[in-house]
RNA sequence: GCCUCUGUAGCUCAGUCGGUAGAGCAGGGGACUGAAAAUCCCCGUGUCGAUGGUUCGAUUCCGUUCGGAGGCA
């Protein structure tokens, strides 16, 4: 290998609420970046207030990217986010910016750093509407029978009910006659342009967690949530945007079903849940240096920690100037 | 004061015709390559309110007692 630089990027990742972008903008201050959301909701237009985008005002000025750029009734997927990112990325170091990606959606962040190529384009929605039509007919568990036919590596790894995965694997067979497996492989990231530096928060306790989703999730109905979901159910047409948290609980509410207090209650408990997973994939993760916000109660605290940890990482002997 | 019902997992409850118990929800762990705030997998020992009695053996039957709900006064 040549010794060609690799780009510097800082990752701030961890669960919903935890103040992941309050601390991606005051990095952006000290190391002069710009902000990279890589959030799967904030990038559509519209429900501000439901998927905690910054305001104006959190920003302070700080550039931030990859926000409320796609129209709600449009699908993305992660091969466009990296697609997006891998360009906004280059575009803000071609300023001499220091790259700044923060969110909470794993998948799009691994896919990123981890230079999965998605190149080799590979999706029909013919295809894959055939697929799920076929699934309501005669049952995921005979779709995966089918899987087990043609892949069985990947059928094995796959739950007979996990009719999304069932249906992806069916799905790049029929295109590509390549199994899922020899697919990813295909796809398999290596040679990663960039060198990261990730900071990840956590908590000891759960709890605590918790208690900061569902006092957010108290804050945002104060701030307009309900309105601002009525608005978009209402006047909308909603493709993936539509499994926003916070959003699809309160669809029951304007349809007359339910009470409003029952989908607040909903909406903190998959928040809850949403934030336990997100953990489940970063833990993994042996990059991520984290910071346990336990017993952090100075704001300023976290920004030292997390310099520490940007000072002791090799992205910054890129950066002496 | 009397009568009836009730007290079992964090919550709501089931159950054992007497052989120390099980569901849903909550919660925990995990997977994840073009839907990912999505999708899916795994995980249930708890003085069966307390205390006496009957019994080889009681959470289960009987007595007493302490909580809760309702009814009659």
């Amino acid at each position: 290998m040549t010794d060609i630089k690799k780009q510097p990027v800082i990752v701030v990742c961890g669960p919903t609420a935890s103040g992941k972008t309050a601390l991606a903008i005051e990095l952006a201050k000290v190391y002069n970046g710009e902000v990279i959301s890589a959030d799967s909701m904030q990038i559509y237009q519209g429900l501000d207030i439901s998927t905690a985008k910054p305001t104006a005002e959190e920003m302070q000025g700080i550039p931030h990217h990859l926000i409320s750029f796609v129209p709600m009734d449009k699908g993305f997927s992660v091969a466009d986010y990296v697609e997006c990112a891998r360009a906004v990325i280059d575009e803000v170091a071609s300023r001499g910016k220091m790259p700044i990606i923060a969110g909470g959606t794993g998948l799009y962040i691994n896919s990123l750093i981890d230079n999965v190529n998605f190149d080799n384009a590979v999706t029909d929605g013919a295809v894959r509407a055939k697929l799920m039509a076929e699934v309501d007919e005669f049952g995921c568990e005979a779709m995966h029978a089918r899987l087990m036919d043609i892949d069985p590596l990947t059928a094995a790894a796959v739950s007979a009910n996990n009719v999304i995965r069932v249906v992806r694997a069916l799905e790049i067979f029929l295109i590509t006659g390549l199994k899922f497996s020899e697919y990813k492989e295909q796809n398999k990231g290596k040679n990663s342009p960039y060198d990261v530096c990730m900071i990840g928060f956590n908590f000891e306790d759960r709890q605590a967690l918790y208690n900061r989703i569902d006092q957010r999730v108290d804050i945002m109905m104060e701030n307009g949530m309900l309105e601002e979901c009525r608005e978009v159910f209402e006047n909308e047409q909603l493709s993936t945007a539509c499994q926003a948290i916070g959003y699809k609980e309160l669809v029951p509410y304007f349809e007359g079903d339910e009470e409003l207090l029952y989908c607040i209650s909903r909406i903190k408990q998959n928040s809850r849940r949403y934030a336990k997973r997100q953990l489940t994939w970063f833990r993994r993760d042996e990059r991520i240096n984290w910071i346990y916000l336990d017993n952090i109660i100075l704001f300023e605290k976290i920004i030292d920690s997390a310099k520490k940890i940007v000072a002791k990482s090799k992205i910054m002997c890129y950066n002496t100037k």
